[in-house]
DNA sequence: ACCGCCGGGTGCC
DNA sequence: ACCGCCGGGTGCC
């Protein structure tokens, strides 16, 4: 179930970066991607030679240009060529000079369409349209006026978005932000009824909207129907956005994108489908056999062969978590696996995952490739699942979980050293699962056995991770054999309209899959604003994809209901005690921080002022927080080295303690926190993409000059002091005090109700385990130092139904990845505000998920009289201040920040 | 190509 | 005739 977190911080970073990009965006960087370029103008000229050639083109129909510098005619030689790829003909010689000039400096990006004429026999028209950067544009008219050529500029061309050109403008923030509201309402359409249900041949029930998803992917590997923007004119397919047409029928792939969120069953609908739809419609014929948790069994005791002769057992093949076998049957007898993955719990075994013998191999095999008289390729019998490795026993686990035990699923793992790398052997398994490493590794460029055969089926798990069409695996996956393809991710496109072009390629979209025409027909319009673009891309995604989110409706009724959830902020007095050290540490903030405002190096000041409102927080929750290390030292005395280095040092602690603090790039909490020179902090890649596009760059919040080699790493987690509060020196606190009368009472009132307590300082977890404790309260621990296993070990606990699990799990804020799943509580407290509201959010998702079965009740405790409360007003006006930060300046936002810290502090 | 260009044939009106 | 003009041959790069 749980995700590598890998995969989460991935994507959190590059949202980041697009956030930071929209923030810092003006159009001025120099960038090559088609989103920055600009229409310089247009032009006429003539294609000739064209009864040389075979390729023809329609009316109005989009050609490509290329250049042919080996031609022996003519080294300047540029070929047109229709959208299919056959060559129409050449450039006319003399523009053609000019134009190969232009295309061999990369001075502009040249779009061909031949508006009229297409039947002439010897030469026909083109307009050309030239589009690059506003730096180009000046050599790119230069270029052709020396050679008698002029630019058209206006809207006077055939581009249907040339109107938008000009407008430089168009290319920086404002078209980042409509193209991020554009996302979102990409995908409005489609939760909706695609159709109707289908049965399914798993043993666990599918729920409705897993079948709808279910019946949905069987329609879209069945039909015939062709490929969006494609029509039949009687016997030539025509494309409507190109205006080309091909006479062979363009094939739509068999396949697409399941996109539904996390939790809503991808796994277990995709494992429907290749149970129920194999060849013409019909499920796969499966052997009946044992249930399987005895062939298990006696694979585990005998290790490596099975009391039934008529099978023998391969040689090991990979590593298989074994959750949900009865472990405890098989454990004493497990060899624990050395060179096992290194994320993978010590409790996995190196074992035999697939049994195939003889029998298995020959015969089965044999049926499944029988005759049938029908269009699919009765050849291709296997699917293949590619997968992160974080989620390979996750798979493993489902497949086991949810086939019916009395047949027999050969599935085989492709994975470690000892793998089967025969591709005939391969191809007789239902289900072959692998990792983008394993895959990739094997393939090297080449081939390799996965690339050796033809798959019934490719599903690509967490499908977003091949977006980078540059990287060796989006490679190797595009080259790949198969007769239906599959992307499961629930975050298709991360940050841009490239993200997507992937997944079309790796359907084999026509003709998107090549990158020119996504690039014309799709990114580019949509890019520069135009409707109708963002129209085709609507409709292009829309019958590719089924996306299903948990607060989907369909047919006006939610597609899961979640139970409840319910806020409450409980309010803490302090005693007179708390209060009067409180409002000692508030007077002496409050004077060092008025006089920073006074003097206005409030910024320069900025770790300092920090490290009070951290020790301020921290008072609020337990006097004993703050570490001696916060105490105020002497300020005037220190030269400005000094200075510097006390003023990291404070930010250190700051983090170190673990509070969640806000980059004032992306405006979100940290993540990757770096420290400059000048001491602010800031999340690695929006710091880094200042440090990109800023020459000299500078810091965003006070504008001294910043480094790359000067940032300050900080370490994701640190350790705090290990080690619990001796009971004898422990003392209690007002807040620590209102969290235990609330543990006790619903101990009290029901104690099977478990709870999330949850504070950003991880001291302070360390703190509340004492009179947890003293209480007798079961309890667990997920903070940010511990392993993966050990995650993964307190998780499995907490999540317990046993009458002596844990009743309380003291999470750090920060902890764990997105999709942690905690649905064993039903209680969250938050002990402490965080700056950002949606980190809460995130906190309480953890167990408000798919799979809880409680109304969840969430309480937030808050100081009266304190900076928390004011946090929290400030909280409230958040939401507001982040939309309107897409519009507003960077100074503006330093501003607000200052007075945000005077709100704070009451100044 | 119902063009342009080339180069050989030709040569008052 | 070291030209012009005519008309056939020819034709992408």
């Amino acid at each position: 179930m749980q995700s590598s977190r890998g995969w989460f911080s991935f994507m959190d970073d590059s949202v980041t970066e697009t956030l930071s990009q929209a923030l810092q965006g003006t159009g001025e960087q120099p960038d090559r991607e088609p989103d920055t370029e600009i229409l310089f103008g247009n032009l006429r000229g003539s294609v000739v030679g064209l009864r040389y050639y075979t390729g023809v083109v329609n009316k109005r129909e989009m050609v490509s240009l290329v250049r042919q510098p080996q031609n022996p005619h003519d080294r300047n030689a540029v070929m047109v060529a229709n959208v299919y790829g056959s060559q129409v003909g050449h450039i006319k010689r003399e523009l053609a000079a000019s134009l190969a000039n232009i295309m061999d400096n990369n001075l502009a990006r040249i779009d061909g369409v031949v508006p009229f004429g297409a039947t002439n026999v010897f030469t026909m028209p083109v307009v050309l349209s030239f589009w690059g950067t506003e730096e180009n544009r000046h050599a790119v008219v230069q270029q052709l006026s020396s050679h008698g050529f002029k630019l058209q500029t206006g809207s006077s061309g055939t581009n249907t978005h040339a109107h938008c050109a000009n407008a430089a403008s168009c290319v920086g923030i404002c078209l980042t932000l409509c193209l991020k509201n554009a996302f979102d309402s990409l995908f409005e359409d489609l939760m909706e009824d695609k159709n109707g249900e289908r049965e399914a041949a798993v043993c666990t029930p599918l729920l409705p909207h897993q079948k709808q998803a279910l019946s949905w992917m069987c329609v879209c590997e069945n039909s015939v129907a062709l490929p969006p923007f494609w029509e039949d004119k009687g016997g030539l397919f025509y494309n409507t956005l190109t205006y080309s047409s091909v006479r062979e029928r363009p094939q739509r792939v068999r396949g697409g994108i399941l996109a539904d969120d996390m939790g809503l069953g991808k796994t277990l609908t995709t494992i429907a489908l290749i149970l129920s739809n194999f060849h013409n419609g019909k499920p796969l014929p499966l052997e009946k056999c044992a249930p399987r948790v005895m062939w298990r069994l006696c694979e585990w005791m005998c290790d490596c062969h099975v009391s039934d002769q008529s099978l023998s057992l391969q040689r090991p093949v990979g590593f298989l978590q074994c959750s949900n076998l009865r472990q405890t049957d098989c454990i004493p007898r497990l060899r624990v696996c050395e060179n096992s993955p290194g994320n993978m719990p010590a409790f996995l075994c190196l074992c035999t995952c697939v049994c195939v013998g003889k029998r298995a191999g020959s015969e089965v095999g044999a049926a499944i490739a029988a005759p049938s008289p029908s269009p699919d390729d009765t050849a291709a019998t296997t699917t293949l699942i590619i997968c992160p490795l974080s989620v390979l026993s996750n798979w493993l686990d489902q497949l086991e979980q949810h086939v019916r035990p009395d047949v027999r699923l050969n599935v085989y793992l492709y994975y470690g050293p000892e793998r089967n790398r025969d591709p005939r052997f391969l191809s007789t398994q239902h289900v072959v699962l692998t990792t983008y490493n394993v895959m990739t590794a094997d393939y090297s460029g080449s081939g390799g056995p996965l690339h050796s055969v033809t798959w019934l089926r490719v599903v690509l798990d967490e499908g977003h991770v091949i977006r980078n069409p540059n990287a060796q695996q989006s490679k190797a996956v595009l080259d790949l054999n198969a007769h239906r393809r599959w992307i499961l991710s629930g975050t298709p496109i991360q940050n841009s309209l490239k993200d997507l072009w992937m997944l079309v390629a790796f359907l084999r979209l026509k003709p998107f899959d090549v990158r020119e025409w996504w690039n014309r027909v799709i990114q580019r319009p949509v890019t520069v604003g135009d409707k109708t673009g963002l129209g085709n891309l609507q409709a292009l995604v829309r019958c590719i994809t089924l996306r299903r989110t948990k607060t989907s409706r369909v047919g006006g009724r939610p597609l899961v209901s979640l139970p409840k959830r319910s806020f409450n902020i409980e309010e803490v007095e302090l005693t007179t005690r708390e209060r009067e050290e409180y409002e000692l540490a508030r007077t002496e903030g409050r004077a060092t921080i008025s006089r920073y405002v006074e003097e206005g190096s409030v910024l320069r000041n900025y770790a300092d002022v920090l490290a009070i409102l951290v020790r301020l927080r921290q008072f609020c929750c337990h006097p004993d927080l703050l570490g001696s290390t916060l105490s105020q030292t002497g300020v005037v005395t220190a030269t400005p080295a000094e200075l510097r280095e006390r003023l990291i040092e404070r930010l250190r602690l700051v983090l170190g303690s673990g509070s969640d603090e806000e980059c004032p790039v992306c405006l979100s909490s940290v993540r990757l926190a770096v420290i400059t020179h000048c001491a602010h902090v800031y999340c690695r890649p929006c710091i880094a993409e200042v440090l990109r596009t800023e020459q000299p760059a500078r810091c965003p919040l006070c504008r001294g000059p910043i480094k790359a080699s000067e940032l300050v790493e900080f370490p994701q987690e640190v350790e705090e002091e290990a080690g619990g509060y001796p009971s004898e020196n422990w003392r209690s606190s007002s807040k620590v005090d209102a969290l235990m009368s609330s543990l006790l009472r619903l101990r009290c009132e029901d104690s099977s109700i478990k709870s999330l307590v949850v504070s950003q300082f991880t001291r302070f977890l360390s703190l509340l385990e004492v009179p947890l404790r003293e209480e007798g309260f079961r309890f667990v621990r997920l903070d940010g130092t511990m392993s993966q296993r050990r995650r993964a070990q307190v998780i499995q606990e907490f999540q317990s139904h046993s009458p002596g699990s844990p009743l309380v799990m003291l999470l750090s804020l920060k902890a764990g990845g997105v999709g942690l799943n905690l649905t064993a509580a039903s209680h969250v407290f938050l002990m402490d505000p965080a700056w950002n509201p949606a980190v809460e959010d995130q906190c309480v998702d953890r167990c408000h998920r798919l799979g809880q079965t409680r109304d969840v009740v969430i309480t937030k405790f808050i100081v009266k009289d304190s900076v928390e409360e004011n946090m929290v007003k400030i909280q409230r006006q958040k939401q507001d201040l982040v939309e309107k930060a897409f519009g507003t300046n960077p100074s503006k936002r330093k501003t607000s920040r200052i007075e945000e810290i005077q709100a704070l502090m009451e100044l």
